[in-house]
DNA sequence: GTCTGTGCAAAGGATTTGCACACCG
DNA sequence: CGGTGTGCAAATCCTTTGCACAGAC
């Protein structure tokens, strides 16, 4: 996703390029965090709708170019899909979010489905560890 | 959890047994799954009310009897802490849930830890799979 | 030009809040 | 008895749906 455009990568999914999706993918990949949709239409430099979106959102993760996070909030948070793998750890305080790298994720699926009795194949994870940041602990 | 009585559990953390916390916790060791706020109202033996379980369900978690999950969906759901540390494979198309066990998270929180500069420590974590089961496959 | 995608309005569903009463300890 | 918890009503927040118009290809 690095290499090619948004517009390449749309176009690669058979989405079309329009401008809320290329907006909603740039905000996101400025962002360093997970964002909700409403960071989203707050920090578009252009006005979008806060449907469109919802909408843009969707098809961007069905197409896995954007990856869904719940963290135990009221609202899901949307970060572009990378090649990376990064999780996050999480402020049950403040809310504050790092990511982190690091997670064999080949080898948690392989032992899961080795037990696994309805499953037989694993597409997406997500792992979030919970802690009180050094700021709110002092 | 196991040995003591919920009654006992609920004192040991500085909760009142009182019934609704009594029929949430039994409802959530009966079901095997983790379990949206109605379903417990649904399958609870005592008329409950949504808010009380809202509420109780806060109280639960905060004291850590009790664990929110979050699959993807427009709700929580929760289930049981436990110190056996499973965690779920969710059928993106079906959404049934399937347990396993067998996730080091020691060696993931250390590793994590080693590489954060807002964290020092970690006090719980999730970690859900996502893929599609054999019966939505055929 | 066609068909997918957007914007606006409104509905739907989940969760939270306020307040008087109930009940645990 | 005193203070925590509950139930009901209503508000609030997040997300989805319907439909006419706009824009990508």
């Amino acid at each position: 996703m690095e290499r090619k455009s948004f517009v390449e990568a749309l176009q690669a999914v058979g989405l079309r390029a329009t401008h809320p999706r290329l907006h909603v993918l740039r905000v996101l990949h400025t962002a360093a965090v997970p964002l909700s949709v409403d960071d989203i239409v707050e920090q578009s430099t252009e006005s979008l709708d806060r449907v469109t979106v919802y909408r843009c959102l969707e098809a961007l993760a069905q197409a896995r170019l954007v990856r869904q996070v719940d963290l135990r909030k009221n609202h899901s948070l949307y970060e572009l899909f990378d090649e990376h793998d990064h999780h996050h750890i999480v402020c049950t305080s403040c809310g504050v979010i790092e990511n982190f790298v690091g997670c064999d994720v080949a080898a948690l699926s392989e032992s899961a489905l080795r037990r696994s009795t309805l499953f037989s194949n694993i597409n997406d994870h997500a792992l979030e560890l919970f802690g009180v940041c050094n700021s709110c602990t002092t």
